[in-house]
RNA sequence: GUGACCGUAGCUCAGUCGGUUAGAGCGCCAGGUUGUGGCCCUGGAGGUCGGGGGUUCAAUUCCCCUCGGUCACCCCA
């Protein structure tokens, strides 16, 4: 048996035209592209500009800025060294735009830095829908500003995507985690009142009642969500200014329009979550509900190892998952790239020879141009035509050379006409303009 | 990491209560038109029935293992 070769389990290719494997619908990049796209429109809107950075970064700036004990860091990075440089493929992008932030000293830029990102993220998770180990994720950071616009700014930019899509059927919940202190005092009284039952704690739960007591919150687990009704309540462990903060931030999204519902358990699984966080919920993505989240992160650039406090905030949000919503809300994307302008199809080796030539000076005149490359028929090059939606074809045989002109024929209607070869281009646009209008 | 379900042509799926050359539709290629696509007709290519082992005179069909996929737990995008 002849070894084959596929990808990686929990990657996926994007083909030219959408596909099913085994269930799920992989886009075409067609779609990709034109959803990009209004990502891209979107995030200008509110003059974010882009940061590319790097798929690999060093290992301890993930373990460091997301968390040691978080899930993320602890089982799911790709993780490998050379020599003793120690590298990952990044699980998310917050951490490494702050490198970057602090790296490049982009506050010198002056002003509140507004970034948006849009790539490939990977965690070594098992598959499954709406969670792939390597995955695309758009986001944007507000950084700089630690006034609670900059907080309502960002939910305003996650949810303005969405908006742009048509796409109504979401939940955003809100809660506020408060400051650096009110953690610590929550997470005492959280485990005081969760120690004596914790015979009756799962495995897991347990075990963070001594990490990460505050993960305990989002458990789904039914006995656990009861004793939570009489567990101590996050939001009167946080301090005053925190307070003032959330209720500033729930008055500007009134102020905008944004609907959200407040969730005194929503608890995020990054360490570098202060005061305000948020989740965009979708009811249509199965088990993996949320579209995106993200936060208020003013701890993170201090844990990355800058002098000055440098606060910020953000989301990050799931692409895969955007396309499981439109594709559920019925919202449909172009599905495949656009047409050739023309098509040339010639008879006889002379004439595939012009044609080639002829090709590239309709591309230089920026032409979408397409031809037989394998000699077949002209049967075969009018079907090849036909199939791919052609509007033109341009027919060339021994007589059209010898009198230095093509046949230009309209595949709806089927006329056809003889045009000199010097006005082919002249004509062809015409008529491209025409049919297109 | 744990569990459930699934694996027959490029795609969607029939089928074999174990038995001669495994089928359909769509797609692909070609012919029907000596220089013309779409519709129609005809033909063709394409499958070691995911892989390995076992039971059997005989396995795509039964059993075991394995690989792959999907979904769920977990966690999050």
């Amino acid at each position: 048996m002849k070894k084959t070769f596929r990808n990686i389990t929990g990657t996926f290719d994007i083909l030219p035209e959408k596909y099913r494997a085994d269930g799920t619908e992989i886009a075409s990049s067609a779609a990709w592209q034109a959803v990009e796209a209004v990502i891209r429109e979107v995030m200008a809107r509110f003059h974010a500009q882009e940061i590319r950075t790097p798929i690999l970064e060093p290992t301890e700036l993930i373990a460091r800025g997301v968390g040691l004990l978080t899930d993320i860091v602890s089982k799911e990075m790709f993780a490998f060294e050379r020599g003793d440089t120690h590298y990952v493929l990044r699980p998310e992008l917050t951490a490494p735009v702050m490198r970057a932030y602090l790296q490049h000293h982009l506050d010198q830029r002056g002003g509140v830095q507004k970034l948006y990102y849009i790539g490939p993220c990977f965690r070594a998770e098992r598959p499954q829908k709406g969670r792939y180990r390597q995955f695309h994720q758009f986001g944007g950071e507000v950084i700089g500003s630690e006034d609670p616009r900059a907080d309502a700014e960002v939910i305003a930019m996650m949810t303005a995507v969405y908006r742009a899509f048509g796409l109504t059927e979401m939940t955003l919940r809100l809660n506020t985690l408060g400051d650096e202190g009110s953690r610590p005092r929550y997470r005492e009284a959280l485990q005081a009142y969760f120690r004596p039952y914790a015979a009756d704690l799962s495995e897991t739960s347990r075990r963070r009642l001594e990490t990460n007591p505050l993960r305990i919150l989002d458990t789904k687990d039914e006995r656990e969500r009861r004793l939570l009704a009489e567990a101590p309540r996050l939001i009167e462990y946080v301090d005053e200014e925190s307070r003032a903060h959330y209720e500033t931030l729930k008055g500007l999204l009134g102020d905008l329009g944004i609907p959200f519902l407040e969730d005194p358990f929503l608890v995020r699984g990054l360490d570098y979550y202060t005061r305000t966080a948020f989740e965009l919920e979708s009811p249509h993505l199965g088990a993996q509900s949320a579209l995106g989240g993200g936060g208020r992160y003013d701890l993170l650039a201090r844990e990355l190892g800058s002098k000055k406090p440098v606060p910020a905030v953000g989301f990050a949000a799931g692409i895969e998952r955007l396309f499981m919503a439109l594709a559920a809300q019925g919202v449909t994307m172009p599905e495949a790239a656009p047409p050739p302008d023309v098509f040339l199809v010639a008879l006889g080796d002379e004439a595939a020879r012009w044609a080639f030539a002829e090709a590239q000076r309709l591309r230089d005149e920026g032409l979408r141009t397409a031809l037989d490359l394998r000699g077949r028929s002209m049967k075969a090059q009018m079907r090849e035509a036909n199939r791919q939606g052609a509007p033109f074809t341009l027919i060339v045989g021994k007589d059209e050379l010898e009198r230095r002109q093509a046949v230009v024929k309209e595949m709806a209607s089927g006329e056809q006409s003889e045009v000199p070869f010097e006005d082919l281009i002249r004509i062809l646009r015409d008529k491209i303009a025409a049919g297109a209008s």
